[in-house]
DNA sequence: AATCATTATCGTAATATTGCAATATTTAAT
DNA sequence: ATTAAATATTGCAATATTACGATAATGATT
């Protein structure tokens, strides 16, 4: 087949995994990072950032927006786009939220 | 195409894109929360707990195995799987860290 | 209005992922 | 030694992803 079946696991389980997915991908977590570093959300230059073509960097960003990682608006004849905090911090309080709970298991057999 | 061009991203961006990855599919995340929720590391049962086929999971399991999420022993006949402290920790420090960033950004556009 | 600059979409090729049946492998139990 | 139980591997079909050239769409500039 090739399709993942999500109508098996929870919302929740799904939503962790369309985030984590998105930025299963150097060139989206290097899109995210250059959106960290630059005060400035110009962003048509991300293109020039990335060794990649420009309609190949419009599909990452997509798919970061889809994901909710991203915003993006029309500036003009340009696209600002700039982080979506929300979606960084729901990846954060999870993985701050699964790290403890592996640190606190005291029976680890491995 | 079809190929991610790895080599055009930095190591750092690159192991946090595979970690990510691994994470990218609910089973796999399920997968995760399961040997979190158990005491006993008996690991065999994670094929009862989820919607899948045996060599589907055999093929989850390798896949998290070679992300660095989850650790794998023989013990008999069965095979004790258990989380891997190390990874989860690195996604958490990621994600703590860029996550915070983008709270101190003051310049926001979107 | 014609042109330019910027970004998105379409179409397509190459490759990767997901999932499973069938089969192999390994160890335990008989 | 056979058999059973647990897990891994192989092979394959269906689908998804990645990447880009060509083209469209939109707004700015002349």
């Amino acid at each position: 087949m090739g399709a993942t079946k999500t109508d098996h696991f929870t919302d929740k389980q799904n939503a962790i995994a369309t985030l984590a997915k998105a930025l299963g991908h150097p060139a989206r977590i290097a899109i995210i990072e250059y959106l960290l570093k630059v005060d400035t959300c110009i962003c048509g230059d991300i293109v020039n950032e990335l060794p990649l073509a420009q309609p190949t960097v419009s599909q990452h960003l997509k798919e970061l927006k889809n994901a909710g990682l991203i915003k993006g608006e029309i500036e003009g004849n340009s696209v600002c786009y700039c982080i979506d905090e929300k979606g960084l911090k729901k990846l954060q309080a999870y993985f701050t939220n699964i790290s403890t709970k592996a640190e606190n298991k005291k029976t680890n057999c491995c």
